[in-house]
DNA sequence: CAGATATATGGTATATTTGCCATATAGCCA
DNA sequence: TGGCTATATGGCAAATATACCATATATCTG
């Protein structure tokens, strides 16, 4: 059971990793839109095409994106669709926790 | 425009970065619950008390916890209520990856 | 096959994260 | 106030993540 609920977690967190560096998550959000090669995700991201690829086998490996080849070009497109979801709600207590912030500022002044 | 993508993007990392350790994501788990002190927290995860300490402020910077003094004892809450809903989505991805990646080996065998 | 293009990988320097120890801070109670 | 308990913080060593360069691999095309 102990042994289970750390395997669990550490499954976890290996998504959550993935997940964090802002260069993946903005590629996650285009990707969100329509499959995209490399060279596009170089593009966007405007970092060096190794470091890309980098990237992209860190989402890879955790099971958040998928890729193809087509011919010289290799495709990748999103796999897990729970993304857009999430941030929406993690951003509106974000929100939600500045305003508390702001509350408690401006009570104290 | 770009500097707001960016903001954006940090931003969100810094959540999945607070996300990404198993220690955390146990606790996370518990607080989800009810909320617990420090000591509760150090007994569950098993480490040091000073880094479960770490820990929490690592989630309580991040905004997903927040915390409440009682006398002596300091309890954590949590703060943002997708987490449990985040992972069931994700782990049906991932164990839908399993069985397609299975029934490649399978039909290679 | 040779050359060109797209992508991946090895190597390495730097930055960040993590864990524990020692210690500081804060509240409770005698 | 002094001692006790709960929690936080500073410091440091080890592990991990990140970025770029150089180069390898794979595919297409002539």
């Amino acid at each position: 059971m102990k042994l289970k609920s750390t395997q669990l977690y550490e499954a976890r967190a290996k998504v959550a990793k993935a997940l964090a560096h802002p260069s993946r998550l903005l590629m996650l959000d285009a990707l969100a839109e329509k499959e995209l090669c490399v060279c596009d995700l170089t593009d966007l991201v405007g970092a060096d095409q190794s470091t890309v690829s980098k990237h992209l086998a860190v989402l890879k490996n955790a099971g958040i994106v998928a890729d193809r080849r087509d011919g010289v070009m290799i495709f990748y497109r999103l796999k897990v669709g729970c993304l857009s979801g999430f941030w929406k709600c993690v951003e509106g207590v974000l929100r939600q926790n500045l305003k508390e912030q702001q509350a408690v500022m401006k009570s104290a002044s």
